[in-house]
DNA sequence: CGCCGAGTTGAACTGAATCAAGAAACGTGG
DNA sequence: CCACGTTTCTTGATTCAGTTCAACTCGGCG
């Protein structure tokens, strides 16, 4: 049962997959953060809501979103092994400009903004960490903009499948489609290989 | 003459504008890093070589651009004050995807991997101003991301005019639209107010 | 003065959006 | 376990924003 995972084996896992935690850091990490569990289709971050939380994705998946001329557009998605936070939100405090929905039933470990900041001033080694998770996105927000900048929607999709294989199974067309910056037409076309040149 | 500025005048203005660093620390960063001067139209980083420094800007204007297809895209501009840095290749080591130009004759100071890893160890409030300053790069990499996802070529325009309104007479509008990912007739009827609806 | 690179303008073309039906899959309650 | 409505996805026809190709303009500079 996922459900019965510790804050720390889940601490653990972050010390192992970003930078390592000392264990001062990690007993201090666990105390200040805490798990949640989302139902599918929850909406645990509003759109104008405060947003000051980061999510440690523990099980499950994310699609972080926001509303354009009555559309829902897809900003992002997190899966497991991930952090996702509605950024600017959470960097800068002011209302969250995304929604942020579970596509699926959800463990998250959870910690505040205020906690972050407790935590990398208490302990280098989590600021590190901090800035290695960050760099981790900066890394994949480059590979967005590139493709989003000059792909076709074929190689969009191309992309995405060979990056991102299993989203097909887990997440709707539509989602996929707004994330793509393509019409969900577009990207069932593009998806069946009969339409290919 | 900007070119008498000193390091630590640099090092103090980083100070401020992004993180406190104590004295210690601005002394240790002035003896790690160098201030370097390119003539306009120098290509300093160069595609698939090694690009392992972090510039900042402290005068002039850098086009961080990359081949495809026999044209060259522009993927990034850094005015005064800014950091920039071939990302993949500065943080994960591999050869840069990207090259790197002055388009203005450019006064940065420039710092490597290895160098800002050491200060990063050494001191605390180096790397919280590091994080601070990956993070205004998040938000901006953020908003370019959901101009490109679903913004006209119009919208794209106003928006980057709006956000930089000097671009305009800084920087040749072939790499405008580029970095906008429209072709350079589009941007040049886009800018032209005759051809607004 | 004439060349050259940078930007503009025009006309034809095209990839993707939109609009509009259907088909398939999904879940819920009888 | 099937029938029904709902949501998700596919397919087709039409339209449109933006690309491409080509010719032309303008400002600098040898």
């Amino acid at each position: 049962m996922i459900e019965t995972i510790t804050k720390e084996q889940i601490i653990h896992l972050i010390s192992e997959l970003y930078s390592p935690l000392t264990d001062v850091c990690k007993a201090d990490f666990a105390l200040l953060s805490e798990i949640k569990l989302y139902e599918k289709s929850t909406l645990f971050v509003k759109e104008n809501h405060k947003a000051d939380h980061m999510y440690f994705v523990v099980k499950g998946c994310i699609r972080a979103f926001y509303t354009k001329d009555d559309r829902t557009i897809t900003d992002w998605f997190a899966f497991e092994n991930e952090f996702i936070s509605s950024v600017d939100a959470f960097f800068t405090g002011v209302p969250s400009t995304m929604s942020m929905e579970a596509l699926e039933d959800l463990v998250v470990l959870e910690i505040s903004r205020e906690e972050v900041e407790k935590l990398s001033n208490a302990h280098c080694d989590f600021d590190r960490m901090g800035r290695i998770a960050i760099t981790h996105t900066v890394l994949k927000l480059r590979r967005r903009i590139t493709e989003l900048q000059f792909e076709t929607a074929q190689q969009k999709y191309d992309s995405l499948l060979a990056y991102r294989p299993d989203i097909i199974q887990r997440v709707a067309l539509t989602h996929i489609a707004s994330y793509l910056g393509m019409s969900l037409e577009t990207l069932s076309r593009v998806r069946n290989p009969k339409n290919r040149i």
